[in-house]
DNA sequence: CGCAGCCTTGACCATTATCAACGCTGGTGG
DNA sequence: CCACCAGCGTTGATAATGGTCAAGGCTGCG
């Protein structure tokens, strides 16, 4: 059975924002879900609290939950039988996981730092719809979303060069912290270099020089291993969007 | 204003299957919501024919209308400044595109040969959701299998070479066909070899070499330009799926 | 303070891209 | 009906981007 309050949800004041979710009935967080009287939604839900490392699901289990991401960051990925793996996406508070997803799931995913989540029985799909009528089209409209990003990572993936790619990811995940409440021209990674070499279809050697590069060519600074200021980013832009000439701004 | 009957709608005996659309309400095809005298259907959607080559949409473009593919083939891509392009997809009939994209399409759409499609205006979407209530689980759904698709060829884009791209291309492309009630272990490309390679992230040379190294080991026969007969099945899934030790096979 | 894990840098190598030439094939017009 | 032509496909030689292998340097935690 679920557990309608796991020891996060008790936590009033636990880490993270609303559960995307739950916000399209206006409620602010899933433990509040309880608090509002609304049983028969409460019992469909539970919050989930996960360290990092910890997984949320695995490729080819049945895919019996649903997840909004609260708090933290989680790898999406898929592997190759000889170990050889692609990061899929990297997920934040306000990401869902797992919806659309057939019987089984096809990707793994886990917590890059702690992180908690609103997890849905997918069983309870159709209750969940009728009491969130605008549920769907949120849903269908994310999905919409999550299909632009990844043609756009396909692009990124298939005719895109190194630096061009890792160029993509600083002002993707810059841009992205900066709507969530963060600095402007400022970005902190969550991940190592093998998760974004993953991510960007390269090696961590590659990601390792590339942003040597930019940082001599005073494109970016490297506040500390996992925070970047970008000090140029029309620059950046220019590189990303793979336009002539650009390569030799950051030569 | 919306055209009802285009010539190709009222040419009953028009190549091509079912509207996916259109199907949800059991009518075997678009041209047939007029004869069914569901009126109200009719105004909203209408059948286009294209020729080869023909546009469905530019990437920019206001997206105001959703398509459901009824014969032929399209290639969908993005396109960098310099010209460099990926094909996101290659859509047949009962694919849908152009929804959830936001109020621009964020690719192009072609027509590889005659296509013939169902158009439906978006701004009459609320209307055809009222029309076809299951009209949105069932978009949902096409999405998640979408997404799923794309976060396949994500793996492929980044991770796999030249040979497991092309292997998995074929098996593919030989799945779908034999779904669509084609013969198995037979595929007809309706696509250049350039167009392969901008789906696969490759060159047309690639392509070809790969393509003849298939070929002398026996693992496939080309029996003209655009079709091609799967003789060790097996072979090319181990290929396909990254196996170690499967290149061998493939010498 | 030391150690383990991650990151960086360097030297070399391999896969695939690029550049180039040639061949096939299907359509067209004489 | 045949021959030509344009476009596509194949093959070869060479080059370059990024991968591999290896060594050393941070850095943050115990």
């Amino acid at each position: 059975m679920v557990v309608i309050q796991s020891p996060v949800a008790a936590n009033s004041d636990a880490p993270g924002g609303p559960c995307a979710l739950c916000g399209a009935r206006r409620l602010s967080v899933c433990s509040a879900l309880v608090d509002d009287g609304l049983n028969r939604l409460a019992r469909i839900a539970d919050d989930v609290a996960l360290g990092a490392g910890a997984a949320l699901m695995r490729e080819g289990d049945p895919a019996n939950h649903l997840f909004s991401i609260t708090s933290g960051a989680v790898r999406v990925y898929k592997l190759l039988p000889d170990g050889r793996r692609q990061i899929v996406g990297f997920l934040y508070p306000g990401d869902f996981l797992g919806f659309g997803a057939g019987d089984r799931y096809a990707f793994s995913a886990e917590a890059l730092e702690p992180v908690t989540a609103c997890r849905f029985r997918k069983a309870e799909y159709s209750r969940l719809v009728r009491e969130l009528p605008d549920l769907e089209g949120a849903l269908l409209e994310r999905a919409g979303s999550e299909l632009a990003a990844a043609q756009e990572q396909m692009l990124l993936l298939g005719r895109k060069t190194a630096q061009e790619r890792l160029a993509s990811f600083l002002l993707d995940t810059s841009g992205r912290q900066h709507r969530a409440g963060g600095a402007p021209g400022r970005l902190r990674l969550a991940m190592t270099r093998a998760e974004i070499a993953d991510y960007l279809g390269l090696t961590t050697e590659t990601v390792s020089r590339i942003t040597s590069r930019l940082k001599v060519s005073g494109l970016i600074r490297l506040l500390s291993l996992s925070e970047i200021a970008i000090l140029r980013p029309d620059a950046l832009q220019a590189i990303a969007r793979g336009e002539t000439g650009a390569e030799a701004a950051a030569g």
